[in-house]
DNA sequence: CTTGTTGCAAATATTTTGCACCCAT
DNA sequence: ATGGGTGCAAAATATTTGCAACAAG
């Protein structure tokens, strides 16, 4: 599986459920994960979880910095690596694949924006939900 | 109170709960408000409402088109008058207050990354959080 | 009248928490 | 061994739905 470096510097255990929980955002197909998505994956791996242990470990993986939590429509948090850049969200209506975009001219904008506002940005978040023009949306669940 | 001429467009009737969730809309003082905040306000205000209907209207008046829903961080609903102008919020995170602003070049350069990425666009929703930088904060709650 | 609307309670859906047992160190 | 970690069940939170009583047109 993988080194529990990042565990270990986060001052967490490494335990079965987390060193899977992060082998599934590293190596699986979605980058971006909610909860449940996690839970149905390791029952169908084999593995004997609970969902409310998955849902603490998602909580202390984000504290720890090693995932981002997003909120998207739907009611749902949804998890993925941090990586350390930012970057935002296209979110497809027909089959919920999520592509990640960043451009420069919008974060400028914003900037420009919030300053002319009188606010100093921390942080924010943009998606975008859209169709797929292709004939066939390529990323079918 | 108000005239139930958008309920009647929207094929609603015209009764007590729905006028009074309208009026808390479009004369009330915060522009930004969950099923929560509309509830305990018409019960502050006397009003013998239940929550469930405080939920239904405000779904049928999103549906109507008179309300917009947002999904802002905290897992709830917040839900605000559909003046048909498109716009997006900047947070600010020492006294919650929303400011709304619309940015011509930001809305250009999402169709733009969005077409270049073979979607189109049905909605999007961008928020900001930072701080007032104004020496007091302007909105204290 | 007739159909839409309401309040209440019960049902869902998502996430959190209490607790006794288990396991990594 | 021992303190953190886990599974399970129950609780908490947000929202929806079934249903009988009720009210607008």
């Amino acid at each position: 599986m993988h080194q529990p470096e990042h565990l270990k510097s986060a001052g967490l255990k490494s335990t079965l459920p987390r060193l899977k929980v992060l082998d599934l955002f590293e190596n699986g197909k979605e980058r971006h994960l909610s909860a449940e998505d996690v839970y149905k994956q390791l029952l169908g791996s084999g593995e004997d979880v609970g969902l409310a242990t998955v849902y603490r470990v998602l909580t202390q993986f984000e504290q720890a910095g090693l995932l981002v939590r997003r909120h998207f429509e739907g009611g749902k948090s949804v998890f993925e690596l941090n990586k350390g850049d930012h970057h935002d969200h296209i979110v497809c209506l027909q089959c919920g694949h999520v592509e990640e975009f960043h451009d420069k001219a919008i974060e400028a904008r914003q900037e420009k924006v919030a300053t002319g506002l009188g606010f100093a940005i921390r942080d924010h978040s943009l998606q975008i939900y859209a169709d797929c023009t292709k004939k066939k949306c390529p990323h079918k669940r």
